[in-house]
DNA sequence: GACGCAATTGATCATGCGATCAACAATAGG
DNA sequence: CCTATTGTTGATCGCATGATCAATTGCGTC
C-alpha cells in the first residue's frame, strides 16, 4: 500500500466517517464476516452465498466476492469464527467454576445448553457439506481437535487431583464428545420428549470417568 | 388400468424382456429408487437430483421426474429406505444372539460397525438438509423414533431377564442412541486415532444401564 | 399386421449459484 | 479545486437445479 488508510487520515483530521456509502477495506471485510455470521446461524452454513450476503448487506454480490474469491474457503472461515466463539462460551462457562470437578460439571452442562442449538445445526451441516468441501472438512476437524483437547484437558484436572480414575484421558475425552454431538444433534431434531438430557448425560460420564464414590 | 400388464403378457408368451428400452412403469419406478439408494450411498444425498439420476441409468430427467414429480418427497422416501434397510441389517445381527444381553450386545456392536459408515453420512446429511426439507424431516423423526423404540425392547429385555436396572429404558434408549449417532458422526471425520471405541462405548451403556455385577 | 396407448425423449423456462470484468463514483491527497 | 486511487456496481458467462410439455416411438392388443 503506497497510499495510508483511509480511517488514519479520517482520524488525524477527525472527519466522522458516513455509516452508509464507501468503508474502509478491513471495515467493509470485518462486517462481510460479521454477515457471513449471523446469516449461518440464521438459516444455516448453506445460505452463505455472494448473492445472499450481498443481500443482507444491500450490497452487490461482486463486492463481497472482491474480498472473500474463493466461497468454499469463506464458508470454512465462518464455520471455524462460529465454532471458535461458541466454544469460548464454553470454556468461559467452565471457568466460573472452581474445582475440578465443578468445571468440568460446568464444560459438560454448558455444552448442552440448549441455547447452542442454532450452532449445533452448523456442526451438523459441516459434518455433510465437509465430504465435499475439504476446506470446511480440514476446519472441522480440527475444531473437533480443540474440543478434544478441552475435554481431555478437563479430564486430566479430574484424574490429578483424585477425583477420577480413567486410564486414558484422550480416549475418554474421544468418547465423551461423541455422547455430546450425538445428543445434541438429537436435540436438533427433537428437542422435547427426551427429559433430564443432562442429568443422563453427567451420570454416564461420571461412570465413564470411573468417578469415585 | 384398462389394459393388461405388459410383463403378464410377456410371461404368458414366454417373451424374453429386453433388459433395455422400455420397461413396465413398475419395473422403471423401482429402477429409479433403487438408482437413488445406490447414488445416495455413494456420492450422498444432495446428489439425488433429476439429472443425476436420469444419467446414472441412461434415461432423461424427465424420465425421472415422470414417476418421482416432487423430489422433496424422493429424497425423504430415499431416505427412509436406505435407514430402513440398514435398520433391518442391525436387527439381524441382533437376531444372530440368544439372551437379552448377548442380544443388546450384538445390536450396539454392529450399530457402529464401521461398514455403517456410508450410511451414517446418510443420516448426518438428512439432518442438515432436513431443515429446509419438511418431508425429509418427518423422515429422519420416524427413523430415529424406530431405533429408539429398537434399543427401548432390548433394554426392556434386559431388565425383564434382571440383567439391568434401569428406572426409564425409555430415556435410557434416547441416551444410547444419542451416543450411537455421536460416535458414528465422529467416525465420519475421523476414524483413525479414536481407539476401543466400541469397547468403551459397551462398558459406558453397561453402566448406563445399571448392569448387575 | 395395423392400431392406439403410454413410456420415453428432447427442448425449454425460470431460478440460483460462483466467477469475472469493465465502468462508475466517492474519497484522499496534493 | 483537481486528480489519482480504489471501493463499488451492474452486466454477463457457464453451469446446475426442478419443472413442464409436445412430440416420438416402442410395444401390447385386437
Amino acid at each position: 500500500m503506497s497510499t495510508k488508510n483511509p480511517q488514519e487520515t479520517a482520524a488525524r483530521t477527525g472527519a466522522v466517517r458516513k455509516r452508509t456509502g464507501r468503508k474502509s477495506p478491513a471495515e467493509r471485510h470485518q462486517e462481510i464476516r460479521d454477515v457471513a455470521v449471523g446469516l449461518a446461524l440464521d438459516e444455516g452454513l448453506a445460505a452463505i452465498t455472494l448473492r445472499r450476503i450481498g443481500a443482507r448487506m444491500g450490497v452487490a454480490s461482486s463486492l463481497v466476492a472482491h474480498y472473500e474469491p474463493r466461497i468454499d474457503e469463506f464458508v470454512a472461515a465462518t464455520f471455524a469464527r462460529i465454532a471458535g466463539l461458541d466454544r469460548a462460551e464454553v470454556e468461559s462457562a467452565r471457568d466460573g467454576a472452581s474445582g475440578a470437578g465443578a468445571r468440568l460439571r460446568a464444560l459438560l452442562g454448558s455444552s448442552l445448553d440448549t441455547e447452542r442449538l442454532a450452532v449445533t445445526a452448523v456442526w451438523v451441516e459441516a459434518w455433510g457439506l465437509g465430504r465435499r468441501n475439504e476446506a470446511l472438512a480440514v476446519s472441522v476437524r480440527e475444531e473437533m481437535d480443540a474440543w478434544q483437547e478441552l475435554l481431555r484437558a478437563g479430564i486430566q484436572d479430574g484424574v490429578d487431583s483424585g477425583l477420577y480414575a480413567v486410564a486414558d484421558p484422550a480416549a475418554a475425552a474421544w468418547q465423551v464428545l461423541g455422547m455430546i454431538d450425538g445428543l445434541n444433534a438429537q436435540a436438533l431434531v427433537r428437542w422435547e420428549g427426551v427429559p433430564d438430557r443432562r442429568e443422563h448425560f453427567l451420570e454416564a460420564v461420571q461412570h465413564l470417568l470411573g468417578a469415585r464414590g
